[in-house]
Order: structure tokens, then C-alpha cells, then sequence
DNA sequence: TTTGCCAAAATTGGATCCAACTAAAGCATA
DNA sequence: TATGCTTTAGTTGGATCCAATTTTGGCAAA
């Protein structure tokens, strides 16, 4: 694995505290190679976001409020929404509208048997990553997947990071339920050429990750606290 | 200038050829330093999009075409609407629609006279950045800005990036006074809390850039060729 | 003349070295 | 004892050095 990604995956798992200025040396050593890969991949952070520049020398790890989580949420939503109306616009190939629907089968059939198993989960982050990734892969230009990628290396904004609870795998179910629903709404939109729906149907499948869970609660009463 | 800084300016400007690799010690060369910060401005400018990997070893210059030019564009209106719609939402302070306020009233200002100087020029892409800043700014979170500002570097995606064509100061002329009731519009959309339509009205303006040359024209007839 | 192989040059990635700047610790003086 | 200055340790940015890989050029053979 490179520097790069080995840094990141540090940083994620908060072995440099957020806030907290990072030294070159310190990572250097944590990682056993010399300054010059290190100073590279704070560079290539910085500009993901993960690290911001502390005053005029070095790099402070950057930290985020809920609030940023959220916005980073929404700003992956409107990107792929534009990515999904411009393919519906354009047109869907027969290979992609294929694709598509063979990860809304493979969906189905994780599904079908109307409950979770660990391995499931894996198999569904496959698939929802396929899907994501064909739709922003049959947009054409890369300038719109260079966006998408950049806002990902933050935390919880990928479309992967999906699911985290493996403890309450009900919940879950019902969450990858309604998730499939709105797949399947995204292709037929999309076969249908109907760019303005696709675009909301695909800024509203952003959300969930974060606001579909106080909805598909059972044992807990469904409440929405009024902020 | 930073080296970065000077090299954007350099590929910017086709000092080094799209679509050719680009060699450290070229520009390092030409930009009188050595190699170590040539080589984390490469860093930072892939993760701008200026450069792009050439398969194991090096960088090439990223090529653009025309399509890509019209996707940052509307990724610029699609973040910058999200922006709007936000700040809509939260609610105006005073502070942020005086700031506002004074962009329009310095643009009735440039526009006044019924036509444009080359000062002019100047003074509106100031006014102009100075309000998309202020709204951005205003939004709150650093994430939307983070995307916004590395969609930025690509050429012609800023909001700066507005007037080239000083030969026709004519035609700028009715395109500034259509940003300028845009820019009222966003104003007036904002202060009313109207989320909505002033993310509309912030995608609209995206394309001022763009689109709007050939509305404009009055010797030319205006023509709207089919693609 | 063309094709294939080998050698040499160039280029990149990583490590080390040096200078400048920052921050901290200790000492001296009021 | 507290404050301010000086010295010293540490960190970063830039330059140079080394090794490995790629590319280019030339030579030989078919």
C-alpha cells in the first residue's frame, strides 16, 4: 500500500489527533520510510482535505464537525446528482443500462431471503460501489469523478461508508431495503431519460447514510427531534 | 509566487503541451529551483486536476476539451447552488447582506453609464468574486468551499474567469447587466429564506460564462445551432 | 532494409544533507 | 521571584545524492 493510502488509513483511525499539527519526522519513523515520501503525500492530503497548512510551516490534521459530515454528504449528493442528469440526458448505453440492472439483481438477491448475514454486507458494499461507480463512469468527463473522489477521502461522504452497525442488522435490512428501492428508481429515471427526477432521486439516496436511521427504527419509537 | 502558483500560471498559459508528460527537471529548470519543490507542486497540482499520472512514473499535462470546460462549470453551479440553498436556510445576518447589498450597489455603479471601460473590467471581476466569496464564506462549513476552490483551478470553472473579450465591450456590457439582475435575484432569493429558487437561480448564473455570448450578440444575428 | 537485441542515457522515486526559521529551555538581571 | 534575553534543540523547506526503471539509440543479423 502506498504512503499515501497508509497515511490516510493513520489519519482515519485518528493515530494523529484531529486539530493536532503532524510532523513529517514522527511519520516518517511511524511508517519506516524516509521525509521525502511523507512530505509528498502531505501535499496530496492537504489538497483532499484531510490535512490543512498550520500557519506559514507544516500541516495540522483537519478536523471535522457533524455539520462538515453532513455538508460533505450534500456536496456528494449534488455531484452525483449532475453525473445522473447528464446521463439521462446523454442517454444510457445498452452495456451500461445492463450493468446497472445486474447490480439491481444482485440487490435483489442479497435481499431476498429478508434478512442480513455479515457476508451480505460485504456483498451489498460490492455492489453499491459497482452501481455508484458505472453511473458516474457512463457520465463521459472525469472532471465530475475527480470532484466526487476528492470530496470521498472525507470521512462517512464515500457512498462505501454505508454501513457501520453490524449489531443491528434489522435496522440495516430495512435500510438496504429502502436503498434498493431507490436504485430502482434511479435506473428506471434513467432509462426513461428523465434527467430532472433522476437528479433528485439521486441528491435524496445521499442522505441514507445519515437520516434514514432514526426512520427505520423499530424497537426505539421512530421519533424526529425537532433541532 | 509559489512554485505551484507559478506553475499553474505556466500550464495555464501552454507552456507545456497538454496531453505531454511533463519532467521534473524541465521545469525545475525553467523555474530556477530543484527539483524536491517541483516535485510536491506536481502532487498538489494532480490532486488539482492539472496533472494527471502518466501510467507507474511521472505526470502529463491533463488535456480539456470543450465538454470538460461546460462539466466544471456546472459542478461550479451545482456546489455554489448547494451553497446558496444553504445559507438560505440558515438564515441571512445582517453583516452578510450588507456585504451583498454593497456588491450590487457597487455594480449599478460600473453599469451606470450605459457602457464599459477597460476599468471597468477590472472593477466588476472584483465586485463579482468579492460576492460569490461573501456567500460562499457566509455558508459556514469549509467543505463546499474546499470543492468549490479545487474545482476552481480547472480552466475557465472559476467565477473570475468571466471576460475575455475586451474587443466587444458591447456585448460584455448586456452580459454584466443580465449578471447584475441575476445577482439580484440571488440577493433578494437569500434574504427571503427562499432555498429553492435561489439554488436555481445559482446554477443559471453558472452558465453567464458560457452561454450567454450568443444570446447576447447584435451585429451577428443571434443563432442557436442544434448540436 | 528492416527487425530485434543490447547498451547507454535520461528520468523518476527515495534517502540524505544543509540552511533557515521556530520554539523551548535555561540563565541572568531587576 | 518574576521577567526578559540568549542559547540550544527541533522542525521544515530546499538541494543534492543514489538506485532502479524506463526509454532511446545504435549495432548486428536476417
Amino acid at each position: 500500500m502506498s504512503v499515501v493510502a497508509r497515511l490516510r488509513k493513520s489519519i482515519s483511525e485518528g493515530v494523529y489527533p484531529a486539530g493536532e499539527r503532524i510532523a513529517e519526522l514522527q511519520v516518517a519513523n511511524d511508517l519506516g520510510v524516509s521525509r521525502t515520501p511523507v512530505r509528498l503525500a502531505f501535499r496530496t492530503l492537504e489538497q483532499e482535505g484531510l490535512l490543512e497548512r498550520a500557519g506559514k510551516r507544516g500541516f495540522r490534521v483537519r478536523a471535522f464537525t457533524d455539520a462538515d459530515v453532513l455538508c460533505a454528504l450534500e456536496v456528494r449528493g449534488v455531484l452525483e446528482g449532475l453525473a445522473a442528469r447528464r446521463l439521462a440526458e446523454q442517454g444510457l448505453s445498452t452495456a451500461t443500462k445492463e450493468r446497472l440492472n445486474a447490480c439491481l439483481d444482485e440487490g435483489h438477491a442479497v435481499l431476498a431471503k429478508g434478512h442480513l448475514t455479515a457476508e451480505d454486507v460485504t456483498r451489498w458494499s460490492e455492489l453499491n460501489s459497482r452501481f455508484h461507480a458505472t453511473i458516474l463512469g457512463a457520465t463521459g468527463s472525469q472532471v465530475i469523478q475527480d470532484a466526487i473522489q476528492r470530496n470521498d477521502h472525507l470521512p462517512f461522504a464515500s457512498a462505501d461508508s454505508l454501513i457501520i452497525d453490524t449489531e443491528r442488522l434489522g435496522r440495516e435490512y430495512r435500510k438496504l431495503c429502502v436503498a434498493q428501492v431507490q436504485h430502482q428508481s434511479i435506473v428506471q429515471a434513467l432509462a426513461h431519460g428523465e434527467g430532472a427526477r433522476v437528479e433528485l432521486l439521486m441528491r435524496e439516496h445521499a442522505y441514507i447514510g445519515i437520516r434514514y436511521d432514526e426512520l427505520l427504527e423499530l424497537d426505539p419509537k421512530p421519533e424526529v427531534t425537532p433541532e
